[in-house]
DNA sequence: AATGAATGAGCTTTCATTCAT
DNA sequence: CATGAATGAAAGCTCATTCAT
């Protein structure tokens, strides 16, 4: 939907695996939908298209999972568990709060842009597509998520008095992290290092 | 689809109107699916009930456009043309290259937060349902935009050297912006101008 | 239908008049409608394309004629009687029967080739689409036109023996005529005479 | 079309079988289609009253034709080449021209008035509502089975003298003998056969 | 597990016709 | 007489889902 390229669309080898979206039949599905829901929207895509990616017959698709809904749903859950997992990873490694802002803005950075950047893209921008009482599902693991960078920003607030409202900040953030799917391209002249660079420059002032 | 909220839809007299989204038979049109692509995606949205919404029959929107697509093309013209027009206004009544910047960022939160919500919105997160013909034709007046903006970051990057890559500036500051759609509510306890001197605190510094 | 020529329409002054196929507001509608009747088609003709083609609005069609069909009837009364009384003229003026034969193939082929061509292949080929009540206020004159052909071969087969059976002859014949209308090319190398005496060759033997 | 019967269709059963138009799905959407394209033309029939005369849903038979137009393209596909090989076998076993004319003109009244009767009749007189693409696809067919045609007719010019514009010739002939599907019954007093002297009596004399 | 024909509701669009102006 | 917006039924087609094999 974002990046819409309907006459040359990669072949499942070529998308990489994280998680469970592995080499197995199941992990196929969920690798070819999360492609093709971030190239063509969820509603742009269908069931059919997803099939003929994998190799298999649309019927089959169903006895994977119970409905297109269902593929999206487990997309979204996989790639908010690994993306959460990693995070945590990430600032563990580092002991200051400047420091841990700057792993969370490369390890969202790498979200988004690496190798869950389907997947990733479609949770961010499909979220509405997801049924109500699925939104719900994953709303836990989602407020986990971003309490780590709230937490993070209110410390950051405290200690320096720059970031004055954490909430506000971090939404500001999310919207100019995210929108790089749209722009950014791993092949041009710029690094996602780089790019971290600068979000943290702009995060932190100076 | 950025809010999904099918069960309680905005009757047409809530919408706002501006340009031509005003309220001749034409102007309801556009103004209801404005609301409507925002709310459930161009995907999502059925001509059925663009015209429920207007008070017709779904036949006699094309009366008006000859296809479901020439609404959502027509929809973002205008608002690419009456957004442009306001942005010039707006950097035309200061003079420093900061007032500048500050004037575009009021500007641009005020597009997509204020009456033209609706279709500014649908104009950023469904440019790819659009035809490529359709979004050839609309190339020039996003050129134009954009240009404006990346001129001021370059004039403040040659002043104060803070702002490094304007290109990449814009992009970020877009994004942060854009999401704002997604979370900022007018009837909260933050003011949009309040959220313009943030947005201008992380764009500048200090 | 026949003669598919969607990319180049004849504008409707190139289109001849006869009857009451004239130039009065009522007649153009009924030239413009033969004319797409018998090039697109009845059911391929809309009533849009007839009025766009007159130069009015699809609405200002119905003080005219109170439906699509009633124009078509009216195409089919007006070439059926004014082909009739040609008929009878052509034959009035010769005295053999085998003049008598020449002069209806002549006339029959000016009648579908001439300036008649697209009321009379409509007459033929859309026969069908007329409902049955219009179809059998027709009937009459059609069954009078018919007569006198019919009437005419009985007499050569009384005179020659060579025309079996004059019904069946007359229904070949009408096919071999009727038919010209696909192939015959008034600005070819072959002339509608030359074409009558073939046919009357394929007639009459010798 | 050419015969309107809305009112009394025939059972799909009734309706004989040749070719790929058989009992398999796909052949009896194939033949119902043909059947009702026959009767009440290609524009005037409705997929949905393929799918009931077939006893299935509408949206089923876009599972074995990709749109209605290739519904069309098919029968006249296969009639074509059905009858072109029907028509080389004909002709195969005799020996003179005469014979082989005689050959041509009883194969071709079995086409349109035989088994073949729905799928060739529309071939004939629903050409044009083929797109120009499929049109072309079949080209090379028709050219095939008309240079048959004309074949023998100059090999009987040359003999005889008496068929003196071949091209001509068969074009009065294809008219007469496609003629007869509008006014031909197998259960009246006639025979195919004795139709097929008076054709060959029209177009040989004597 | 996989197939692929079938479903059936829903989609966008067309179009003859009406009618207030 | 002419307009043109509106109607509403019906068109061709799509597609997630089911199920007998």
């Amino acid at each position: 939907m974002l990046v819409k390229v309907p006459q040359q669309l990669k072949s499942l080898e070529k998308i990489p695996s994280f998680g469970c979206l592995d080499d197995s039949p199941r992990g196929r599905v969920l690798r070819a939908a999360a492609h093709l829901f971030r190239v063509n929207g969820y509603e742009g895509t269908t069931v059919r298209e997803i099939a003929a990616m994998v190799g298999i017959q649309s019927g089959s698709l169903f006895h994977h999972f119970k409905s297109k809904e269902e593929i999206l749903f487990t997309v979204m859950k996989e790639v908010i568990e690994y993306t959460s997992t990693k995070q945590n990873e990430a600032i563990a490694q580092v002991s200051t709060a400047r420091e841990k802002l700057k792993a969370l803005i490369i390890s969202e950075l790498y979200a988004i842009n690496g190798v869950t950047c389907d997947a990733m893209t479609v949770l961010v921008f499909e979220w509405d597509a997801l049924s109500r009482s699925h939104q719900h599902d994953l709303l836990e693991l989602r407020n986990a998520y971003e309490s780590t960078w709230v937490g993070i920003l209110k410390q950051l607030k405290d200690e320096s008095g720059y970031v004055e409202s954490p909430q506000v900040w971090r939404k500001l953030l999310v919207g100019a992290i995210a929108w790089s799917v749209t722009w950014f391209r791993k092949d041009g002249s710029m690094t996602l290092e780089s790019l971290a660079d600068r979000v943290l420059l702009m995060a932190l002032g100076r």
